[in-house]
RNA sequence: GCCCGGGUGGCGGAACUGGUAUACGCGCAACACUUAAAAUGUUGUCUUGGAAACGAGAUGUGGGUUCGAUUCCCACCCCGGGCACCA
């Protein structure tokens, strides 16, 4: 069979593959390499060929990992609860649970063309009740150790999605899902406490072998602020008033105190004071104006004056007390100090004509003299202080902690960490999500179902659509809320929130070590063994909300023993989307999506592959372009045909390359050498050149040596697996290619090839000779000046210096 | 505004710790094979001067360091991403 019928050889392996568990997961005592895709969504448009660019990753690295001896597990599954599995559904007028099915079947049918080396009988579905029955044990031992709470407070709340959303859900004000401006609304939410692991998931972040931005997207998200909260009475009152400072250093230009409008104490410093009607006015203004899209609370500031003053002794002054639109209730204290260094207070003071007392200044005069006449807001690192006298002449940023001692001992003050993450609000109020296992009892309160009734299965139902109430669609069925107390035995009601679709993703990557396990959470054995995850793979828009959440949950999992790891997933790199070829984004919107099962069915599942992997940097964003694609199939029809150069033993006593062929020799090794490095570090568009390269060499002699064939295919076989398993068979192995060890190579081989070296006269290249490696220098100089390229350089001018590169070059300088 | 990335041929992109810029692939052109076309193969393909030999200039812009800079430093422009009322 001299023709290159790509169907004909994939299907047939792929069967092959199935039929003797090739891919089943060996859990053993050796090394071991987790290797992790993020588990799609099945949508109901199925894959486009961005998709299974990741995923085409994972498999090439395991396949790698498994030649070089490791035991791999390599999973897949599927994440299927959640918003847009629920109004696909709505939409198409097909139950979730149907839809989903049929959605699963057809990814997976798409995935299996592609030749993946998945472990398909691990396969997990977060909609599976034997797996949510463990979402909802994990969520239970977050209650019991109080980490999930019952909030009060007003949540966003999507009104076209008709539910509660998390900040994280959040994109620029409006609902990452269908782009609705989201509301405040006060509706009763489970919430998880993920801000008490703040600290924890950001130290951690040092621990992981990650991408940078991503790290750097985390500790942003988390917002990690260190300062001061002063503490002082408010005059005439028996109270006192702590707010948050991050620049204590410029605590004696204070001037003013302003207090979120829906601050609690607002109504306590106003009542009673000829203010209070219209202070209580404002704050009900300004509500309403932040219910309204696009309200910008800086650009739009606006406050009034409370009446009410603040003791300042330590810059010996009142503070008047304003009640401003930009003040956060729940950021610090709700209550912020102000000054003529901040560029909202600055712009505050200026439009209600508040004193300012600036104490920082720039070193040149005349910039100075404009913040001393407050024409500008002044803040920068090397800015001097004038104020306090203790601290006089010094720069504002070496001042910093011994201020905040100073604050302390004084009595004003005191350490404090503030954080920009939120506590995650954790229940929706829709049908199609994990229910969350809790019981209201009338005498018991809150009951937590008890673990041998989970899982508390999402009941079956006709109409599942929001219901607008603010309560979920479960909610209106009498046969799923009612129910007995577990404590009591009374009647009780269910709750009846569900999960949002980040739960399931939280953990399903334990599950993969353990997926059949109805009893246990993990087994022990394979959690150890498996865990952590050591290459995960994935898009890097879950940077701030997966990737927290699951680091979250594992870090809760770890402290109370249900894991072995302090991190989930130690390696992580991002997969660059795909773009159609019009540089969009690939949607049936725009109609420019290209199915992977056309292009498999016309150029093979290994030219997809290879091209997927060649087009340019893993982790870079980039364009369709089908025209290119021919490349990588022409490589491999070239690996091919090139059985036809193959000399057999038979013909050729020596069936490896011999030393006449020393430059061919040396490619191969520095070509083994690339290929696993280049794997390894995701660098797979190098790899494939590498791969080219040695073809090209190798066509371009007389014969190839059997065995330089089989490290030729050896190398080849991660990216094409069908191809490269049927020239191995062809050459008469009954054992799988896959199976094979990777090739070794000689580093010593891998240099031996001779090195070119150039001449340059000042810098400009003027010749250039072969010579061995490891030339000495004295040699490659003496070689250089006599070469007649370069001496014609060197008429009448005097050489002043020779710089010699070993191996490199020599550089002549002449004046 | 702050914090990360990144700007290299017609296109996707290579280039180790500062050492031959444009590897590899696509496209294009010519040639070979063919009755012809496709496929395949060979050669060429940054710009510019030159018949050629051989020069000159090019890695967003402008400077600097260096024998030598895509790589290091400074300033600026543009693109992508994260955060942005977080005091």
């Amino acid at each position: 069979m001299n023709h290159y019928d790509h169907n004909k050889i994939e299907k047939k392996w792929q069967k092959v593959w199935e039929s003797t568990d090739l891919y089943k997961t060996k859990q053993g005592n050796g090394k071991k390499s987790y290797v992790l895709d993020m588990f799609p969504y099945p949508s109901g448009d199925g894959l486009h060929v961005g998709h299974p660019k990741g995923y085409i990753a994972t498999d090439v690295y395991s396949r790698l990992k498994k030649m070089q001896g490791y035991n791999i597990l390599h999973p897949m599954g599927w994440d299927a609860f959640g918003l847009p599995a629920e109004n696909y559904a709505i939409k198409n007028k097909i139950h979730p649970a149907v839809a989903v099915k049929k959605n699963i079947k057809r990814f997976k049918s798409q995935l299996q063309k592609i030749g993946f080396n998945y472990d398909w009988s691990r396969e997990v579905n977060t909609t599976d009740p034997g797996y949510y029955k463990w979402t909802q044990w994990i969520f239970l031992q977050m209650y019991k150790a109080g980490l999930a709470f019952q909030s009060h407070e007003p949540i966003n709340w999507c009104p076209s999605c008709q539910t509660g959303l998390a900040n994280e859900d959040l994109e620029d004000g409006k609902c990452e899902r269908c782009g609705s401006v989201v509301e405040k609304r006060p509706i009763p939410q489970w919430v998880l406490r993920i801000t008490k692991y703040a600290d924890r998931l950001l130290s951690g972040l040092d621990t992981l072998n990650w991408p940078e931005y991503i790290k750097e997207s985390q500790r942003n998200w988390i917002g990690r602020s260190e300062g001061v909260n002063l503490k002082f009475r408010v005059k005439g009152m028996d109270l006192s008033l702590a707010m948050y400072n991050s620049v204590p250093q410029t605590y004696t230009a204070q001037t003013f105190i302003i207090i979120a409008p829906e601050h609690p104490l607002v109504k306590e410093l106003v009542r009673g004071t000829p203010n209070e009607k219209e202070v209580l006015e404002f704050v009900e203004h300004i509500k309403r104006k932040k219910a309204k899209e696009g309200f910008n609370h800086v650009n739009e500031m606006e406050g009034i004056f409370t009446g009410r003053y603040l003791e300042y002794p330590a810059a010996n002054r009142e503070l008047p007390i304003w009640v401003a639109s930009y003040a956060l209730v729940d950021y610090g204290t709700g209550i912020v100090s102000c000054s003529a260094h901040d560029d909202r207070d600055f712009a505050f003071a200026k439009k209600y004509g508040i004193p300012l007392h600036p104490v920082l200044f720039p070193a040149d005069p005349a910039r100075a003299e404009k913040v001393r006449n407050l024409d500008v807001c002044y803040r920068e690192p090397n800015g001097v202080l004038t104020e306090p006298a203790e601290f006089k002449g010094r720069r504002w940023d070496e001042v910093r902690e011994d201020i905040i001692e100073h604050l302390v001992s004084k009595g004003w003050g005191e350490r404090v960490v503030n954080y920009r993450l939120r506590d995650w609000v954790f229940s929706r109020q829709r049908y199609w999500g994990e229910p969350i296992p809790l019981i209201h009892c009338p005498k018991c309160g809150v009951v937590p179902v008890p673990e041998k009734d989970l899982p508390v299965k999402l009941p079956n139902v006709k109409s599942y659509a929001p219901a607008g109430t603010g309560e979920s669609p479960l909610a209106s069925i009498p046969s799923f809320v009612n129910t007995k107390c577990p404590k009591c035995k009374g009647p009780a009601k269910r709750e009846t929130n569900t999960m949002p679709q980040w739960a399931g993703s939280c953990w399903y990557y334990l599950r993969y070590t353990d997926p059949k396990n109805r009893k246990r959470f993990t087994s022990q054995r394979a959690e150890k063994y498996w865990q952590p995850v050591d290459m995960y793979v994935g898009g890097a828009e879950h940077a701030t909300r997966h990737l927290i959440y699951a680091r979250f949950w594992h870090k809760f999992l770890f402290d109370i023993g249900a894991v072995s790891t302090e991190e989930p997933f130690q390696r992580l790199q991002n997969v660059g989307l795909i773009l159609a070829s019009d540089g969009r984004k690939m949607s049936k919107r725009f109609g420019n999506v290209v199915n992977p099962d056309d292009i498999v069915k016309q150029f093979g599942a290994d030219s997809l592959r290879v091209y997927e992997m060649f087009m340019g940097p893993f982790n870079q964003a980039i364009a369709w372009n089908s025209d290119s694609l021919v490349g990588s199939r022409r490589f491999l029809e070239r690996v091919f045909r090139l059985k036809l150069k193959v000399e057999s033993k038979t013909k050729n006593s020596g069936a490896e390359l011999t030393s006449d062929n020393l430059q061919l020799k040396s490619l191969l090794h520095q070509t083994i050498k690339k290929v696993g490095t280049d794997i390894d570090e995701f660098r797979f568009n190098t790899a494939i050149s590498a791969l080219m390269i040695l073809l090209n060499a190798l066509e371009k002699n007389e014969g190839v040596p059997l065995e330089t064939f089989k490290i030729l295919i050896k190398l080849v076989s991660p990216f094409a697996p069908h191809l490269s398993e049927e020239l191995w068979n062809h050459l008469g192995y009954k054992k799988s290619i896959h199976l094979e060890l990777w090739p070794a190579y000689d580093e010593k081989i891998a240099v031996s090839a001779p090195v070119t070296i150039v001449v340059q006269v000042n810098g400009k290249i003027r010749g250039s000779f072969t010579t061995e490696r490891g030339g000495l220098q004295e040699e490659l100089q003496k070689r250089a000046l006599s070469l007649p390229e370069v001496k014609k350089w060197l008429e009448g001018v005097s050489v002043s210096k020779v710089i010699v590169v070993p191996d490199r070059l020599v550089n002549i300088v002449v004046l």
